[in-house]
DNA sequence: GAATATCTTTGACTTAAGTCAACAAGCCTG
DNA sequence: CAGGCTTGTTGACTTAAGTCAAAGATATTC
C-alpha cells in the first residue's frame, strides 16, 4: 500500500450499488459502506500488496486493472486474476483473518476503493444480504480457481490457450476479432507458462490456420477447431 | 447421489456444533440446521455427485473420507481436496447458484451430512454470525487452491511432494514417521501427476537420504532438506 | 484362501515445455 | 528523434515428466 494517495470522493454509493458484490444491497447499507470507504488512487505498476502481509481490508477496482498472482522463490509469478472494474480483490484475507496469500500489483494506473476490515465484518455482521451476496462471489472465485487448477494440470499450454482465446471472444462478443487485453508476457504468466512458449504456440495457431495474428489482435478462423483443442487440451 | 441410503439420527445438533463450519454459531440455531439436515451413507468409491449436477444443497463429512477432483475428457483425475471427517464440499454450487464444479467420490464407506439449499440459504439469510463463519470457510478453502495453482505452475513434482510430506508431518505430529493417507495412485493425482511419476521420485528421495520408504509409512530422515526442496521447487 | 482385481514399481522411449542466448521491435522519456 | 529499456520472436539445446509395457506386490471378494 505505497505510493497510495486519498482521495475525497462523493458519489461513491451510487458506484458500490452497480459493483456484482454489492448488487441487489439496500441503499441504506450502501451508504453504511461508502462511510468506511476510502478511496485511493495507486500508480501503474505500483505494489498494493504483497504475500504475508496484514489483511487489514480489502479492495475494489473504480479504474484500471490489477494483477494478483503468485511468485515463485526466483521470480517466476503465476497470476491467480486479473482484477477489471467493478470487481474486487482481498477479501480472503479479510474473512480467512490472516495475511494476504497472494501479491497484487497495478496493471495501469488505478483507482481503488479500500474497505477497511473491522468496519466491514461490522456491516456485514448486520447484514445477511451483504453476506449472501459475499459468499457468491467467493463461491465464484472458487469456481475458477478450479478450473484454472484442472486446466494446469490435465491441458497443455495449447489447450489453456485456446480456452483463453475463447474466453475473451465471448466476453468482447466482437466478431472474430479479439484484443488479448495483456502484454503477451502477461498473458503467458495468467496461462501458467512463459513468453517463449506462449510466442511459438500462437504461431503454431496461425501456421496451422487456427487463428491469425498482428501484434495484440486476434482473429479467430477456425473456432471449431479451437474448440475442440481446449476441449481435449491437447494439439 | 446414487446409492445412498437415509439414516434417522438425533444427536446431531451437537456434532454440527463441533464442526469447523458451524463452530460458535449459537444452540438456537444449529436445533435449525439439524432440523433440515439428512444424514446420508454411502459406500466406497460411490458416486456423491458429477460435475454439471445440480447444486441443490452441499454436504458434511460425518465418517469416513471424501474426494474432490477433475477430470479431463480422457480420463485423467486431478484431486482438488481430500475432505476428512467435520469438514465440509459442495457449498460453492449452493452460493454460486450453479452445478456443481468438480465430482465427489467417497474414498471409503461413508456417513455424510447433507444440507439442501433453499433451507440452508433461509437460514443463513437469518443469521450473519452463520454467514461469517462460512465466509471463513470459503476464504480459507481459496486459500488453499492458490496454494496448489502457485505449486502446480511454479514447482516441479519432488518440491510438490516435499511440500506435501512436511505437511502430513505437521498434521500428523508423529516424530518423524508419518502416514500416506491416500494410495501412491491417489496421492498422484493430488500432486497433480501420475503414479509412474511418483514412484520414482519417492526412491530417489529415498536413494538421496532424505527420507525412508515402507509401503504407506515414511520416515522423515532430513526435514531440512526437504523443507529446502519445497521452498525453492526444485531438484 | 484361491482367484481376481487393483496398485506399485521399473525400464525404455517420447515429447512438451523450459533454459539460454541472440536479435528484432516497440515504446517511452529525456 | 535518438538512445535505452522493456517486450516479443526465433533457434539450439536440455530436461522433467508423460506414455507404453511388463512384471511384482497387495488387496478384495466370493
Amino acid at each position: 500500500m505505497v505510493n497510495m494517495v486519498v482521495d475525497k470522493d462523493s458519489p461513491l454509493v451510487e458506484w458500490l450499488g452497480a459493483t456484482s458484490l454489492f448488487a441487489g444491497v439496500e441503499g441504506e447499507h450502501l451508504w453504511g459502506l461508502s462511510g468506511i470507504a476510502m478511496v485511493v488512487s495507486c500508480k501503474r505498476r505500483a505494489n498494493i500488496f504483497s504475500e504475508g502481509d496484514p489483511g487489514n481490508g480489502f479492495y475494489l477496482v473504480k479504474e484500471g486493472r490489477v494483477k494478483v498472482f503468485m511468485l515463485s522463490p526466483d521470480g517466476k509469478e503465476q497470476i491467480l486474476h486479473v482484477i477489471e472494474p467493478g470487481e474486487s480483490f482481498g477479501e480472503v484475507a479479510v474473512f480467512a483473518g490472516q495475511s494476504f496469500p497472494a501479491h497484487a500489483v497495478a496493471l495501469e494506473n488505478c483507482r481503488l476503493v479500500f474497505l477497511p476490515r473491522e468496519d466491514f465484518v461490522a456491516l456485514v455482521s448486520g447484514n445477511p444480504a451483504l453476506a449472501l451476496n459475499l459468499l457468491a462471489a467467493l463461491s465464484q472465485r472458487l469456481r475458477q480457481f478450479a478450473k484454472m487448477i484442472d486446466a494446469l494440470s490435465l491441458k497443455e499450454v495449447p489447450g489453456r490457450l485456446a480456452a483463453h482465446l475463447l474466453y475473451l471472444g465471448e466476453k468482447q462478443a466482437a466478431g472474430n476479432r479479439l484484443h488479448l487485453e495483456l502484454s503477451k508476457t502477461q498473458l503467458a504468466s495468467l496461462l501458467g507458462t512463459i513468453p517463449e512458449t506462449l510466442s511459438r504456440i500462437l504461431s503454431r495457431l496461425q501456421r496451422d490456420g487456427f487463428i491469425s495474428i498482428e501484434g495484440a489482435e486476434i482473429t479467430v478462423i477456425d473456432q471449431q477447431k479451437l474448440a475442440e483443442l481446449a476441449e481435449i487440451g491437447k494439439f
